[in-house]
DNA sequence: GGAATTGTTGCAATCGGTTGCAGCATTGCT
DNA sequence: AGCAATGCTGCAACCGATTGCAACAATTCC
C-alpha cells in the first residue's frame, strides 16, 4: 500500500496525492477530495521512513535517560515533548539504565535516525562518544555532562550550592554524624553531588563524622544503603540521598528498624520529585526545576523561527531548598 | 556522508559496504577490514529510515501507554523492552495521557513508522482505531481493550476477580461503607473494575453503602478524590483504589485529614507497584504480573523462530491478593 | 480573439540504502 | 593446460516518498 496505488486509485499523479497528504495548498478542490476519498478508501497509511528520507527532514527529537523509572526524568521527558508535539515534532526516548553499553547504542540509534535534536540527560558520557555526536552536527543539549561545543549546549544544575544548603541547615540543627546514600554512577554529577556533600562537610561542618554508602537508583537501593550503614554500626543523625527517589527506600528501611524520622534521624532527598510530597514523612529536599528543564531543552534544539537555528549555549540553574517535614533537630546521644 | 562515499573512499561498491555492515560474510577479509576502516575515518552512520525501507523490514516495535509516569506501565514496557533489545529490536514508546486524540496519533504514528509488532497498554481503543490496526496488518497485542483477530492478540486480567478479593476481605474485617477511587478513563478496564466494585459490593456485602470518586490517575487525583469524599460528609471505613499510583494520594490525605490508616480508614491499592511496598502504610493491594506481561507481549508479537510467526492469541491472567498493613478492622462507629 | 497570466498537474530525479543477478578472478581437478 | 566450480564484487532495480521544473489548462486583459 502506497502513494501509487492511492493515486492510481484517485487518477492522479503521486505527486499530487503528496501534495494533498501535505497540504500545499495548490491542488484544486475537486481533485483534493478525490485524493482524500482513495486515501481512506485504501486506509493508506503514509510510510514514515520514506517521507524522512526523501524530505531530508525528520520530525522526530531523540532523548536519552539514565533511569526512566526515576520520576526525575520522566517529568523532564513530559515537558519536552509537549513542547515538541505542540510544534508537530514527537520524542523517541532511549532508557541507559545507567550502562555505558546502552549509552553508546541509544546514540547510535538516534544518530542513525537522524534525529532534529537529541536531549541527553545522563549522568555520564564518555569523551570519544561526545566527539561522534559533536560530528554529527545534530543539535545536541546535555545534561550537566559535557562541555558546550558547536552544536552541543548545556543545561546545568549546580550541585555544589544544593548540598550546601542541606549540610548547612543540618549543621545548624546540630547534626555531627551524617551519612550520604548515592547510586552507581561512577563519574558524572552523581559523583559531583557525593564530592560537594564530602567536600562541604569538611568545610561547613568541621568536626562531623560521616559515611557514605551505594546501591543501585531507586528505593530497592535507598533501602540497601541504609542496611550497609546501619549493619557497619555507624549511627547517623542524619542522612542526605543523593536523590528523592532513593530517599524513599531509606525512609522505608528506617522504619522498619524502629527509627523515628525525624526524631532519630533526619532524612533529605535532592530533586523534589512529586512523591516527595506523598511519601511519609515528607522529604526535605531540593527542588530541581525539571519542568523549566525540558522547556529549556526543547527551546534550545528547536528555536523558535525568528532567532538562529541553534546556538550553542550554556544555561545554569540554581536550585532552592525546601523544607518539609523529615528533617528536625538532632537527637542528643 | 552517506554509503557512496565510504564506498569511494574504500574503493568498493556500495553493495560491498552494506554487505560488511550487514555482516553478510561473502565479503573477503582484505576487502572487509578496508571498508571498516573507511567507515570509522568517516564516522559513518547507516541512515536508519533508508535501510528500513530498502529492506523493507523494521527492526522496532512500538508500545502505546496510557500513563507512562504511572510505573504500572513502565514495568510492563521495562520487560518488553529487555526481551526486545536480546533480539536486536528496539521499542519506541507512545505516552497518550489517557487522552483519545493522542491515541489516534500515536497509532497512526506506529503504523507510519511499519513497526514489526505494536503493543497498546490502553485502557480503551475506539472500534474504528482498532479496525485501522486490524487492516494494517502489524502484528498487535492488546491489554485489556479490543478483542482478539487475525492479527490481533490479547492479554487480559481478570479485574472482577480482583475486586471480589478485595471486598470479600474488607467485609470479613466487617467493614459496611466503602468508597471507591477511581481515575477518569470512561470506557475500558477501569469501568470495568468500578462496575466490579458496584456489583461485588452489593453481591458480597449486602447492605453495605458506598460512594464512588474519580479524579485523574495519580497521587494527586487520589488526594482530591479523598478530599471529595470527605467533603460530601460520607466517612467511609474502607477506601478502594482503582490502583496503587491513586493510593499514594489517598493515604497521604488521610493523614492529612487526621486519618489513621488502618485503624480508622483502611485503604486498598492494585496492581502491586514497587512502590507500593514503600509508603507508609505498606499498601494491602492486588498483584498484576507486569513483567510477565511485558514477556508475554514480547513473545505473541515475535515468536520465537519455529513457531508460527504470529498467532492470535487470548491470554487470562488470574491476579493474587496481597496482603500488608493499609488494612484491618473496621473501626465500630 | 489572441496573448499574457495564473492555476493545476505530471514527469522524473533524488533521498540512502538492500539485494538478485551477472561477471570476473581464483582455485581445484583431471 | 583446460575446464568446472567456487569466491568475491559490481551493476542496477527497487523501497516509498518529496519536489523543482515543465507542460498543459483555465482565466484575465486589451
Amino acid at each position: 500500500m502506497n502513494l501509487e496505488e492511492v493515486a492510481k486509485r484517485a487518477k492522479v499523479s503521486t505527486a499530487t496525492v503528496s501534495r494533498v497528504l501535505n497540504n500545499i495548498d495548490v491542488v484544486k478542490n475537486s481533485t483534493r477530495s478525490r485524493v482524500i476519498k482513495a486515501v481512506e478508501e485504501l486506509k493508506y497509511h503514509p510510510n514514515l521512513h520514506a517521507r524522512t528520507l526523501a524530505g531530508g527532514k525528520s520530525k522526530t527529537l531523540g532523548m536519552i535517560v539514565s533511569n526512566m523509572e526515576n520520576p526525575f526524568f520522566f517529568d523532564v521527558f513530559k515537558a519536552l515533548e509537549a513542547d515538541a508535539i505542540a510544534h508537530g515534532y514527537e520524542v523517541v526516548i532511549a532508557n541507559t539504565d545507567y550502562s555505558a553499553e546502552h549509552l553508546v547504542d541509544s546514540v547510535r540509534l538516534m544518530i542513525g535516525r537522524r534525529v532534529a535534536g537529541l536531549a541527553a540527560i545522563v549522568s555520564e558520557m564518555n569523551p570519544r562518544l561526545i566527539d561522534e555526536l559533536a560530528d554529527s552536527k545534530i543539535p545536541v543539549v546535555f545534561y550537566d555532562v559535557g562541555t558546550a561545543r558547536r552544536n552541543i549546549s548545556n543545561i546545568r544544575v549546580n550541585y555544589q550550592r544544593g548540598i550546601e544548603k542541606v549540610v548547612d541547615y543540618l549543621h545548624d540543627l546540630g547534626h555531627r554524624r551524617m551519612a550520604f546514600v548515592s547510586h552507581h554512577a561512577a563519574l558524572g554529577p552523581i559523583n559531583v553531588r557525593e564530592r560537594s556533600f564530602v567536600e562541604t562537610v569538611s568545610r561547613h561542618a568541621p568536626g562531623a563524622e560521616w559515611k557514605t554508602a551505594v546501591d543501585a537508583d531507586g528505593p530497592e537501593g535507598g533501602r540497601q544503603a541504609v542496611r550497609e550503614i546501619l549493619s557497619s554500626g555507624f549511627r547517623p543523625t542524619a542522612i542526605i540521598c543523593v536523590n528523592d527517589f532513593m530517599a524513599l527506600g531509606v525512609l522505608r528501611e528506617l522504619r522498619e528498624q524502629g527509627l523515628r524520622v525525624p526524631r532519630d534521624v533526619s532524612v533529605t532527598g535532592f530533586d523534589n520529585i512529586t512523591l516527595s510530597e506523598f511519601c511519609y514523612p515528607a522529604l526535605t529536599t531540593v527542588h530541581i526545576p525539571r519542568e523549566r528543564i525540558g522547556h529549556i531543552a526543547y527551546e534550545t534544539l528547536l528555536p523558535e523561527d525568528g532567532k538562529s537555528p541553534f546556538a550553542s549555549r550554556d544555561i545554569q540553574i540554581d536550585p532552592d531548598f525546601v523544607l518539609r517535614e523529615s528533617t528536625g533537630p538532632a537527637r542528643k546521644a
